[in-house]
DNA sequence: AATCGTATAATCGTATACGATTTGTATATC
DNA sequence: GATATACAAATCGTATACGATTATACGATT
């Protein structure tokens, strides 16, 4: 892989995780330097950045951290709400009894106790790309695998301040899973959006009073 | 605005006008030499490009532009479909008759027969953004522009090969319009709805016979 | 004391340069 | 005639270098 490919993915994830705080300044000369290598990569990787949400440029200013916002993050469960439903429609037919198997297990792996916030996430984002790994619109899978990476920073938030709600939709993703399993598109999307719906709800509820407006974090 | 930026917009035209021909690459050094720059800013736009799905990337070979086919047709056509009457229906109540009014100087524009090709894309997609100019969705209002700019490398073709349908759509426009106008938001979002489905028929029939399968052009 | 202007430092954006990878071609081999 | 090998040309990806832009510090002016 690229250099500029490495800390595409280096940058990404130390965004997600906090490392790079919202709204701070990612200095091309600093980050070149600490990787060892020159500032074209590292700014081919800003610009990769700034097309998938997780940054933005300025002219002669350089890169910043993307802020975060309520309206944002309700604005990207917009876009999931929209686009899943259909992904999972084109994916039953298409999707095998083993498949579904596998979506079962990442299920059960998600309901274990123990697991971090973090890790609760990545199952999280695993069984609904389980759901519609068959189908084949790999542009809108792109897309909504992006949505859910750029969500992961404000789940991050519950990590530090909300309450845990790790458990909240594990009866609405069984609901889910029955009926993609028993080839009933017509309620797999509906409970599919639903979940949605109130998954956005939870989090926006949740985020409210920690990033309302544009504020700083 | 920077010189990598420029050479986006400019690369980004040569390819909707098919200047660069689906699949040609692009040289890093015959590019920049053509616009008397070096490779760097170059190399940044089509990181660019790629972002946005005019250009395909291959690590150690360099740029290619994107191959058209009918799969990724339908699919954006799709992702218009679950998103734009969510614009809709999100900017209705934000909208002014004033702004209605604009989107109907639009649609006159639109009806006559002396347009071009290119030009009849053009006052088409802005209709429809004005539809929506009010929506407070700023990342969905970009993806959705990025995906008419998409389609318009698709509607080329008939400019080529395919019949004249600038006018099938017209009475579709005027039906959302007015549903628009009266507030009747489920009126809107359908037919905005129905007017997209039936454009994407359009088009793919269209197109089938011309780039079934990934083959060229 | 606050504002303006200027000098200095920090940082950006891009040109140039070059090693590394890939592609094309000619020649050898089966 | 087709496949393999070796070399040359083309092209890529990134390091280095530098002028241009932006931020900062500080003294002059109102």
């Amino acid at each position: 892989m690229s250099t500029a490919n490495t800390v595409y993915d280096q940058l990404r994830a130390a965004i997600i995780d906090g490392t790079f705080a919202s709204g701070e300044p990612l200095r091309q000369d600093q980050i070149a330097s600490d990787y060892g290598i020159s500032k074209i990569p590292v700014r081919e990787a800003l610009v990769q950045l700034e097309a998938d949400g997780f940054v933005e440029m300025f002219s002669g200013r350089g890169a910043f951290v993307a802020r975060l916002s309520t309206k944002q993050a309700e604005e990207i469960y917009l876009m999931r709400i929209a686009l899943e439903p259909i992904l999972v429609e084109k994916a039953i037919p298409l999707t095998s009894e083993a498949d579904w198997l596998r979506a079962g297990g990442i299920l059960s792996a998600l309901q274990s106790n123990s697991l971090s916030f973090h890790q609760w996430h990545i199952l999280d984002y695993e069984f609904h790309t389980s759901l519609y790994q068959k189908a084949d619109l790999p542009t809108m899978k792109k897309l909504v695998a992006n949505l859910h990476s750029n969500l992961a920073r404000y789940y991050r938030i519950y990590e530090t301040f909300g309450d845990d709600f790790r458990n909240a939709g594990e009866s609405e993703h069984k609901a889910i899973l029955e009926a993609c399993q028993t080839n009933d598109i017509e309620t797999a999307t509906r409970t599919l959006k639903d979940h949605l719906t109130r998954s956005s709800k939870r989090l926006l509820l949740a985020l409210t009073p920690h990033i309302e407006g544009d504020t700083s974090t």
